[in-house]
DNA sequence: ACATTTGATTTCGTTTCGATACTAATGTTG
DNA sequence: CAACATTAGTATCGAAACGAAATCAAATGT
């Protein structure tokens, strides 16, 4: 348990393990990997970042990838398609009511009974080490963050209000926990935040 | 950052993200994900563990895709065989001078390079948390952990040199780090462990 | 001695994936 | 306002990954 360099190698390849094993379905599940991970993205994302771009990016794949898992999704019923509002471009993915079913029988219900068994500190110490290394990787990346929006700096609360400073909105108590593209980490990683509208990047 | 049960679903998905994201190639790479993933196994699986069944048990897939990944890598010139000495069924993949070379191209330096950036307590609890949940993830699924030799319960150390109880050989210092099909983890989860040969699993 | 299991490979059809090209809507700049 | 660039979404193509199933050889169990 020693810090060495090594130390720095097996926490990354064990990161990339257990994403890996979890993403494993189940024999005899409906649906494939691609698929649950798009389901449990447009089931957790808020209303802004339920996008086929925005999903692409949290699954760091091309727009045309996700436009096809999405469309496969559209055509089982699990997924509906909405036009945005304000931007005539964009489109809203909803999970219809067969959608909401089924994710009771998402394969990630592994993963999470894992990580109940977790002994309460170490349970702690993911809860605040994985916000952050995502925000570091995002930094060297230079590529935009995932996070929810209780841990954003957008987002304040006063006098049990919750509002967020992003959309300039008050948010519903279910919002907290919901990813969105807009994601800024909080304190001592502003400086360095990656620009969303940067050039530099090609 | 209260611990509420959607503490839960956040860190499950945090993980995914993030093993997700780190497995992203940089453009212009050589190989592709699933192929760096393998280099990746073959570079720090100990002697036991280089074989395409423990690969395909360590990515969560079938022997069928972990032989074709790895066809493709050894007609690229990353990697060769050889027949294993005791079991006459069995091979193991060895890096060839140019499969040790692309590693110090290997996308994952990104997210290695994010966890070294890490405040060390964070990382320090990672280091601990991590083992600990793939140990309680193969539990609950009733399949083969993963893990170092390092932090097995069939290793120990005496007077400075480290022993392995399960091949009842000595360990190379550098054999510490590596990655072993018959990790066991340590104290506490002895009972619990899953058998190798259960056949309960049908 | 025979059945079962295990390790590795191949084949097949489906899905994922990156790359590329395309349309439409929005933003920007002169 | 007009020319241009950017962004959102989609479609298409070829390569790769994938699960399922079949096959073969070697090891193990009874």
């Amino acid at each position: 348990m020693i810090d060495n360099p090594a130390t720095t190698e097996e926490i990354a390849e064990l990161l990339v393990y257990l994403g890996r094993a979890a993403r494993g379905t189940d024999a005899g599940s409906d649906l494939t990997a691609a698929q649950w991970t798009a389901m449990r993205f447009f089931a957790r994302g808020n209303q802004l970042s339920r996008t086929p771009s925005a999903f692409a990016s949290f699954n760091a794949t091309t727009r045309g990838t996700a436009s096809q898992i999405i469309k496969s999704l559209m055509q089982k019923g699990y997924l509906v398609r909405h036009p945005a509002v304000d931007d005539r471009r964009s489109v809203r993915l909803d999970l219809t009511h067969s959608g909401q079913a089924i994710m009771h029988f998402d394969p990630l219900n592994n993963l999470m009974e894992a990580i109940n068994q977790l002994e309460g500190k170490l349970r702690t110490a993911l809860r605040q080490a994985l916000p952050a290394l995502a925000g570091e990787l995002a930094k060297v990346r230079g590529t935009v963050a995932f996070g929810t929006c209780g841990d954003c700096r957008h987002f304040s609360c006063c006098d049990a209000v919750s509002y967020c400073a992003c959309v300039d909105a008050e948010l519903a108590p279910a919002d907290l926990g919901c990813l969105c593209v807009n994601f800024a980490a909080s304190e001592g990683l502003k400086a360095a935040m990656p620009s969303l509208k940067s050039k530099e990047l090609s």
